[in-house]
RNA sequence: GGGGCUGUACGCUAACCUGGCAGACUACUAGCUUUGGGAGCUAGUUAUUCGAGUUCAAAUCUCGGCAGCCCCA
């Protein structure tokens, strides 16, 4: 910890906010390659945190790690027709070995489908091989030329991508709630973020997959960002790397493959949802510290104090990750304003008064609410219980944010109102492409996804835009 | 993809228009005094984004690169 500048914005000036928080939070900084961020220590936390729940809730389900190269040789890189169209337009190349041409250009990954696939090709022979059930941790590389935007939209970005490969479509088809499952999961628990889970328009599809299914986020500004996502590839990539197997009866098939991640994005999201016009709130479960310990002292007091509040400090050290900031060259109040900044859930001010008292005074980060408990044996577990309620307030506030911003739009006009007012539309729709577009360039905004839960909204009714009978809820919101 | 704005120390900013000693606040270092919501004093450390041009002289004028921000599609 060290002396602070604050933010000098409210987050109603929501770019500006954001940028200032995430840096002067120390959680994370500009490089020397524009669209590339650093991960300061406490910012990396937070994706190690997720990493570690998600790599057991996949290890669970029978997913493998492993890591395949950085670059990929340009042939495969083009062997499926319409990933290639996707994603060429920002791939980062390799053409040079120190000062000679390379015969073929590399290509920095900005997913690895066809080198995994390239690969997986050989290790399937017979139905026995399968399900094949991989998983990588990695950073791509997508060259944007958009003006980047830390975590929300960098060049470099970590991820994990799911490869998985099945003999039965239907097996295949059934992974798709498990994953989703577990994104989400992670989601509400530990980032405290409600989502729209739902499917992609064949517009809005991953380059290559038969189907797409992603969670929505929203942002404060009324922006909508793609979360965690998930891909039925079909037999699509199965053809086009020739990865086919023997079935029980003896006959060539294709397999069947899905494709699916989350990246470092949803960080800048929930960094976006919860904070406030003092900097970031950071959910307890991600956060590098969950409790800062305050000393407050004079002359006099000084001495114990100290001893007292380092007594604090290791009672709560094995359960929580407490820091003790008894740094005395700043007054207490600069203190309560950095650690505000920073968004550490929970600080204990240890005083003259708690120690007469044997109190702990306990202020909460998410909504300034001072409590008063007594020093004993059971206030872990009431430290442990704010930590928790932390955690689900800000998640309600949130899901109160996304459910008063979706309206259900009955025509056209209502629905470019609702837009205009930084809102998310939800409409009845036909499925035909070129209502999509037109809305889209009419008003700007994109189709998000078709939530799984609200469906039955457009029974009977009409497409918004051109009136033909309806077969999709669509949700139409201003995106990143 | 199109248009606009901005780059001075960790950060914020003055000097720029009208070329001539780069100044304040903050931060950082040391010391003393302080400490229940951004403490004070003293002494120090640190900067003109990069390249080219014009000029006796460039932070300042011109051109280009790089970087950041905003708006439109």
């Amino acid at each position: 910890m060290s002396g602070h500048d604050g933010i000098s914005v409210k987050k109603s000036d929501f770019s500006e906010w954001y940028t200032q928080s995430l840096i002067k939070s120390e959680l994370f900084d500009y490089s020397a390659v524009s669209g590339c961020i650093v991960f300061r220590p406490d910012g990396y936390f937070i994706w190690e945190s997720i990493q570690k729940f998600i790599d057991i809730e996949f290890k669970n389900t029978g997913i493998s790690n492993v890591y395949f190269p950085l670059l990929i040789p340009e042939k495969l890189f083009e062997k499926e027709k319409e990933h290639v169209k996707g994603f060429s337009p920002e791939v980062a190349w390799v053409t040079h070995g120190g000062n000679s041409k390379l015969d073929e250009r590399l290509a920095i990954r900005p997913t690895s489908e066809t080198i995994i696939y390239d690969s997986a090709a050989k290790w399937v022979k017979s139905w026995r091989d399968l399900p094949l059930r991989l998983n990588q941790w990695c950073s791509v590389i997508r060259w944007e030329f958009k003006h980047p935007t830390p975590l929300l939209r960098n060049r470099e970005f970590l991820w994990n991508e799911g490869h998985t490969i099945f003999a039965d479509k239907q097996e295949a088809q059934q992974e798709r709630d498990v994953i989703l499952g577990i994104y989400n999961n992670i989601l509400k628990n530990y980032l405290a973020l409600p989502g729209v889970i739902g499917q992609k328009t064949e517009t809005e599809k991953f380059a290559g997959a038969v189907a797409s299914y992603s969670i929505e986020l929203l942002l404060p500004d009324g922006k909508m960002v793609q979360g965690p996502d998930f891909h039925s590839d079909g037999q699509n990539f199965s053809k086009a790397f020739d990865i086919k197997f023997l079935n029980k009866e003896g006959n060539t098939e294709y397999a069947y493959q899905n494709t699916f991640a989350i990246t470092t994005r949803v960080i800048g999201i929930m960094l976006a949802i919860h904070g406030d016009d003092k900097g970031l709130v950071i959910p307890p479960k991600v956060s590098r510290i969950q409790i800062v310990i305050i000393p407050i002292f004079n002359n006099e007091t000084k001495q114990e104090v100290l001893a007292y509040s380092s007594k604090v400090y290791e009672d709560l050290k094995s359960q929580f990750r407490a820091y003790l900031y008894d740094l005395d060259i700043y007054s207490p109040g600069s203190k309560f304003n950095e650690c505000e900044l920073k968004g550490i859930p929970l600080r204990i001010e240890v005083g003259k008064r708690e120690m007469q008292e044997n109190i702990l005074t306990i202020v909460r980060r998410d909504n300034s609410e001072k409590i008063k408990i007594k020093n004993n044996s059971d206030a872990q577990n009431q430290i442990n219980n704010l930590l928790d309620q932390i955690t689900l307030n800000l998640y309600n506030k949130a899901k109160e944010f996304l459910e008063s911003s979706i309206v259900f739009v009955d025509n056209y006009d209502e629905l470019k109102k609702v837009i205009l007012d930084s809102k998310i539309a939800q409409a009845a729709w036909c499925g035909d492409e070129k209502c999509e577009k037109q809305i889209k360039a009419d008003t700007t905004a994109k189709s998000t996804n078709m939530p799984f839960d609200a469906q039955n909204k457009s029974k009977n009714k009409k497409c918004v835009y051109c009136n033909k009978n309806a077969k999709y809820t669509v949700n139409f919101a201003k995106s990143y």
